[in-house]
RNA sequence: GUGGCUGUAGCUCAAUGGUAGAGCACUGGACUGUGACUCCAGGUGUUGCCGGUUCGAGUCCGGUCAGCCACCCCA
């Protein structure tokens, strides 16, 4: 045998099989995707959004504009290469793209409000831990062009919503990040003020208090805690307007009976975002990655990236982080055949095919088995695949054009006519 | 990028420096006409990879790769 080839570092196999193993944890498989995935399918249209898809690939200048200079992603994490004197980038979150493609088909020519939601793979080179890959999946909503505070508090609902449909244990956290007018003097309160307490401060904060103090915040260091407590808060520096925006989304959260709490140290990591921030951080079930979704308003974003003057709010979450709660669980969505039909014989297995076909084209999952074998390792095949039904097929039934349907739940057998084969079960499969 | 722990069969794990094992799973048979129970048989493998010490390395040492966890950052 030659060599192996390996996946790439910090990438997974997602598999209608057992894969990965984490200790205690049960593994991950396709189906406890397939589930958030197939719930926020049918639940984010329900409030607007509409699925939108763009290329993984895109110029790098997109996120360096879109995401910050400073930031970790652009700086250390984005999969970029030169692409023919080009330089290209893998997107490592999907927002900037989705304000790209806004700005360049003109939407708001034709519907400056508009609602999308989009689900895809994003890369950061990243060390992986315990919900964090290199290769990740996304699910996310955008709604462009309208200022809040109504529809901010409508997205968290939905959030809320799609999250507790799923059974995940989190809360939601809120806070204000403050705009382009009050922004600025709160850093530099909070600047002057941790310039003060430099001493205290861990190396890596000395280092944010002059790039990006705000990050100051949440980090996770006990004795740059202690200086945070005494720091300056956002809420003291918010202009009338924001203070106001912010009440808002409150109140309108209490009148849609969403639960959150305030947290003054909630800060988002990328550049773009104003005013309303929010995360849905799990209680339990994961390690240190526990923020399973983060969403915010971006009301600069648009212009920024050369588009018209248009706010917009969403969120992303974590798929991989949920699949992981979700498998603790043991919810999966799984597919197993309702019909498996084994045929003894040559002149049977011609017949079988087809009766799998009409089965198929009647909307009845179905399974034929390919192999020789006597009846009973064919009932073993079909209780393998956790087959509802099974259909031995031989001489005497393909004389009488009638079998034996076995309930393999129970063992019963409705005697049943092939010609009619789809019919039957269907009746069969109301039943019981 | 930094640190800690771990690498033996598809999976869970054993083996004092001295000949690679068990359970589960898988395939076939007992059983050309009915599965789950039972019995029998059978692959289960370059002990992650490379090097070193040794008469001899799954075991000790070094390196490397990978996984896990944490920091960082974030979803």
């Amino acid at each position: 045998m030659s060599q192996k080839i390996r996946g790439v570092k910090g990438t997974r196999d997602v598999l209608p099989i057992d894969t990965y193993v984490k200790d205690e944890d049960p593994w991950v498989r396709v189906g406890h995707y397939q589930l958030i995935e197939q719930t926020a399918r049918e639940l984010f249209p329900l409030y607007g959004y509409r699925e939108a898809r763009t290329p993984i690939l895109e110029r790098t200048e997109l996120f360096v504009r879109g995401i910050g200079e400073v930031t970790d992603i652009v700086g250390k994490e984005m999969y970029t290469f030169d692409d023919r004197g080009e330089s290209v980038t893998m997107r490592p979150e999907n927002t900037a793209s989705l304000v790209r493609a806004y700005i360049e088909h003109n939407v708001n020519q034709q519907e400056p409000e508009t609602k999308w939601w989009y689900l895809g793979p994003m890369f950061r080179r990243e060390r992986q831990q315990r919900g964090r890959y290199r290769q990740f999946t996304q699910i996310g909503v955008e709604a462009f062009g309208n200022p809040g505070p109504r529809i901010d508090a409508e997205q968290i609902e939905m959030l809320e919503r799609w999250l507790r449909m799923l059974g995940m244990p989190f809360s939601m956290h809120l806070n204000t990040l403050g705009d382009a007018n009050c922004r600025p003097r709160y850093r530099e309160a909070l600047q002057e003020y941790l310039r003060a307490h430099a001493d205290d401060l861990c190396e890596e904060c000395r280092k944010r208090t002059e790039t990006n103090p705000i990050r100051v915040l949440d980090c996770k260091n006990p004795k740059c805690q202690e200086v945070v407590a005494g720091a300056p808060r956002m809420q003291e520096f918010l202009c009338d307007a924001c203070k106001a925006h912010f009440a808002a989304v409150q109140e309108a959260l209490q009148r849609l009976g969403v639960a959150f709490v305030i947290d003054p140290k909630l800060v988002r990591g990328l550049d773009y975002y104003t005013r309303t921030a929010y995360e849905a951080i799990a209680t339990s079930g994961l390690g240190a990655q526990s923020t399973l979704a983060g969403g915010g308003r971006y009301d600069g974003l648009v212009k920024e990236l050369g588009g018209p003057d248009i706010p917009g709010i969403g969120f992303a979450a974590g798929v991989e982080r949920m699949a992981l709660l979700i498998a603790q669980q043991g919810r999966e969505r799984v597919t197993r055949p309702v019909v498996f039909i084994a045929p003894l014989g040559e002149a049977e297995a011609a017949r079988a095919d087809q009766l799998a076909q009409q089965l198929r084209a009647a909307g009845i999952a179905a399974e034929v088995s390919f192999r020789k074998a006597n009846p009973a390792n064919q009932l073993k095949r079909a209780d393998a695949l956790g087959a509802r039904f099974a259909l031995v097929l031989g001489d005497a039934e393909m004389k009488a054009d009638r079998g034996k349907l076995k309930e393999m739940k129970t063992g019963a057998q409705h005697e049943v006519s092939l010609s009619a084969l789809a019919g039957e079960v269907k009746k069969l499969e109301g039943s019981g």
